[in-house]
RNA sequence: GCCAGGGUAGCUCAGUGGUAGAGCAGAGGACUCAUAAGCCUUUGGUCGCCGGUUCAAUCCCGGCCCCUGGCACCA
C-alpha cells in the first residue's frame, strides 16, 4: 500500500477562521479522501501556528494568558474543520511539546554545524505596535504611518541562519525538479525571486520583547522567531512515523515565496533532510460581493452557508467553482445557482424521483434489468467514459472539471428517465412494457448509485445518504463501486428523500444569511 | 517599474492552426414519476486592441491597453 502524506498550512490563531482557511482544508480533504479511495495509506496533517508577537499582544489585550488564548482560538479552527468533515489524521499545535522538542533539536544541530551565527540585527521598530517595520510600511513620502506611533531604528544582537549559502543549491534543485510546484507557473515565480541574492534569515527575538515562543536551545535569552517554529510542524508531526518527506504541502499563493519555496527547502537541506515532494499552491476566494452586501446592509459570511445549506453543499461549491491554483469570485448568487440547479434540481430531484418511482411502480424494491436497448447502452457508455475520465482529472487536481462531468452524467440519467417514461410503462399490463419498466427502474437506480459513488470524496455525507436510501451498503473497494452492475437488484429503497431542499430564495426571496462581516481575500 | 495570472455569448468559465463551446440566465414546446423539479428545441459572441507569420489565427510571433496578485525576513 502506497503511503501518501499530505499537509495543509497551519493557521495562525490570531484571528478567527474564514473562507480561505475553510477552502484550503476542504481541498486538502478532497485530495486525501480521493487518495484513500484509490488505495493509498494517507496521513493527513493540519494544525495551528500559535506563537509570536501578535498572539502575545492579543492575549494581553484580553487579559488572559497566551496559552489560554491559543487554546481557545485553536479550538475554533479545529471545530470548523470538524464541522466541514475534514478527515485529518493529526492536528498539530506549535505549542505542543512534541513540536517544540523537534524545533529545538534541529536548531541545536544547525548551531553546532555552524549554520547559525550571532550578529547585529538592524531595523525600524514601532514601540506602539511592538514590531519591526518594513520598507513597504512607509508612506510614499518616506514617513511612517500614524498608527505605528514613534518609530526608532534599533540595533540588537540576534541569531541568523545561513540562507544565502544555499541559494545556488535551491536554484539547482528547482531547475532539476520542474514539477515540484503545482501549478507549474508558480515555480517560475520562485526562480524569478531567486535571481536576487538572498539575505541570511534572522531567526530569533530577545525574550524581553517576545517571550511567547520556543526558547533557542543554545541561548535561553532568545526565542525562535517565526520560520523554524512554524514551518517545522510538517516534519515534527511525523518525525517518529517515518513519513517524511511529505507528498504534498498545500499552501496559499501568499505563503509560497519566500517561506515555503525558499526558506523551508533550504532549512531542510541544511538539516540533511529532503524537501517535500511537491507543493500545491491554491488561489484565493475574492469577495467583492462582501462590499455589495454592505450596501444593502446585509453582510454575508460564507461560512454561515454551512449551517443553512449543509456541509456537502458548501464543499461542493468550493470544489466545483474553483479551478485549483487560480482565484475565484465568491458570491452568494453563484452559490445559489450551483445549489439550486446542480444539487437540488439535477441530483437531488433525481434521487427523489428514483425512490418515488421505485416505490410506486415496483413496491419499493429495485428490480433486475431485463433489457439492454439503445437508451440503456448509451447511458452505460457515457458512464464508462465519465468514470474513465474522472479519475485522471482528480489525479491532476482538476476536481472542478470532474464534478462537471459527473453532473453531465446525472443530467443524462434524467434524460434517460424521460426517454423511458416509467410512469407510462407503469400503466401498461403488456409483458414487454413490464420488462421495460423494470429495466428503466433498475437502470436509473444503478446510474444514481454510480454518480453518488463518483463524487464521494467531495460530498461524503450525501453519498452515504443516497446509498442508504437505495438500500446499498457500499463495499470497501471504491474502484469496484464504480463498476456498472446489478448490485441493487432486490434492494429495498426508502420511499422518498429530499437531500437539498430548495430555499425561500428560489421563490423570490433572499435567503437569510446576515451576520458579521467576513474577512478579506482568504489568507492561510 | 519588474514578474506572473487573466481579458471568449447577459453571467461564470472551457477550448482548438482550418466554418466558435458548456452551464446558468432568456425564448418556445411536449410531458407529469419528482424538490413548480426534469426533458426537447432555441436566441445570443468582429474570442481586449493593432500589426506580423500562414493558403488559413481566437489559438503562433511582436507591440499596446485593462483587471488581479507578488516584489522577502509579515504569516
Amino acid at each position: 500500500m502506497k503511503s501518501f502524506y499530505i499537509t495543509t498550512a497551519i493557521d495562525y490563531v490570531n484571528g478567527s477562521p474564514h473562507l480561505g482557511h475553510a477552502y484550503e482544508k476542504v481541498l486538502t480533504d478532497v485530495i486525501a479522501r480521493f487518495r484513500r479511495q484509490m488505495g493509498d495509506k494517507v496521513h493527513f496533517l493540519t494544525g495551528t501556528d500559535e506563537h509570536g508577537q501578535k498572539v502575545q499582544a492579543s492575549a494581553r489585550k484580553q487579559g488572559v494568558a497566551p496559552q489560554e488564548f491559543v487554546d481557545k482560538t485553536s479550538g475554533e479552527f479545529r471545530a470548523l474543520y470538524d464541522r466541514l468533515e475534514v478527515s485529518y489524521d493529526d492536528f498539530i499545535r506549535t505549542t505542543e511539546p512534541r513540536h517544540q522538542q523537534v524545533v529545538r533539536a534541529l536548531l541545536q544541530q544547525l548551531f553546532e554545524k555552524g549554520e547559525i551565527y550571532r550578529a547585529e540585527y538592524r531595523g525600524f521598530y514601532s514601540t506602539r505596535q511592538e514590531q519591526f517595520l518594513q520598507e513597504k510600511d512607509r508612506n510614499p513620502d518616506g514617513s511612517w504611518p500614524e498608527i505605528f506611533g514613534e518609530v526608532t531604528e534599533i540595533v540588537e544582537p540576534n541569531y541568523f541562519f545561513k540562507l544565502q549559502k544555499y541559494q545556488a543549491w535551491l536554484v539547482d534543485f528547482l531547475t532539476q525538479n520542474e514539477d515540484w510546484i503545482f501549478p507549474k507557473f508558480r515555480q517560475k515565480q520562485v526562480l524569478e525571486f531567486l535571481k536576487e541574492p538572498l539575505n541570511d534569515l534572522c531567526i530569533s527575538r530577545p525574550k524581553e520583547r517576545l517571550e511567547w515562543g520556543i526558547p533557542l536551545p543554545f541561548d535561553e535569552n532568545y526565542v525562535t522567531y517565526v520560520w523554524f517554529d512554524a514551518l517545522v510542524n510538517y516534519y515534527s508531526a511525523v518525525v517518529d512515523k517515518g513519513l517524511w518527506p511529505a507528498d504534498y504541502d498545500l499552501i496559499g499563493k501568499d505563503i509560497l515565496v519566500p517561506p515555503h519555496a525558499v526558506y523551508w527547502p533550504i532549512m531542510l537541506h541544511a538539516c540533511g533532510l529532503p524537501p517535500p515532494k511537491h507543493l500545491l499552491v491554491h488561489g484565493w476566494w475574492l469577495q467583492s460581493g462582501a462590499k455589495m452586501s454592505k450596501s444593502t446592509g446585509q453582510a454575508v459570511n460564507p461560512l454561515e452557508l454551512v449551517d443553512q445549506f449543509g456541509v456537502d453543499a458548501f464543499r461542493y461549491f468550493l470544489i466545483r467553482e474553483m479551478n485549483v491554483g487560480q482565484d475565484s469570485e465568491f458570491t452568494i448568487e453563484q452559490f445559489m445557482v450551483r445549489y439550486n440547479s446542480e444539487l437540488a434540481n439535477n441530483l437531488g430531484n433525481l434521487v427523489n424521483r428514483t425512490l418515488n418511482m421505485t416505490t410506486r411502480f415496483a413496491g419499493g424494491a429495485v428490480p433486475a434489468a431485463e433489457a439492454n436497448d439503445a437508451p440503456e447502452k448509451d447511458l452505460r457508455d457515457l458512464w464508462i467514459a465519465t468514470r474513465d475520465e474522472f479519475v485522471p482529472l482528480c489525479e491532476r487536481f482538476q476536481f472542478h472539471t470532474g464534478l462537471e462531468r459527473a453532473m453531465a452524467f446525472i443530467t443524462a440519467t434524467n434524460a434517460y428517465i424521460e426517454k423511458r417514461a416509467p410512469w407510462k410503462l407503469g400503466k401498461s399490463a403488456e409483458p414487454a412494457d413490464r420488462a421495460l419498466l423494470q429495466t428503466a427502474l433498475a437502470t436509473m437506480a444503478e446510474a444514481l448509485r454510480l454518480a453518488a459513488a463518483l463524487i464521494r470524496h467531495v460530498t461524503p455525507a450525501t453519498t452515504e445518504k443516497i446509498n442508504a436510501a437505495l438500500g446499498h451498503p457500499p463495499g470497501p473497494d471504491w474502484r469496484a463501486e464504480l463498476e456498472w452492475g446489478a448490485k441493487l437488484a432486490g434492494a429495498k429503497v426508502a420511499p422518498a428523500l429530499v437531500l437539498f431542499p430548495r430555499p425561500a430564495e428560489s421563490r423570490g426571496q433572499k435567503p437569510e444569511v446576515g451576520g458579521q462581516k467576513s474577512g478579506g481575500g482568504g489568507r492561510s
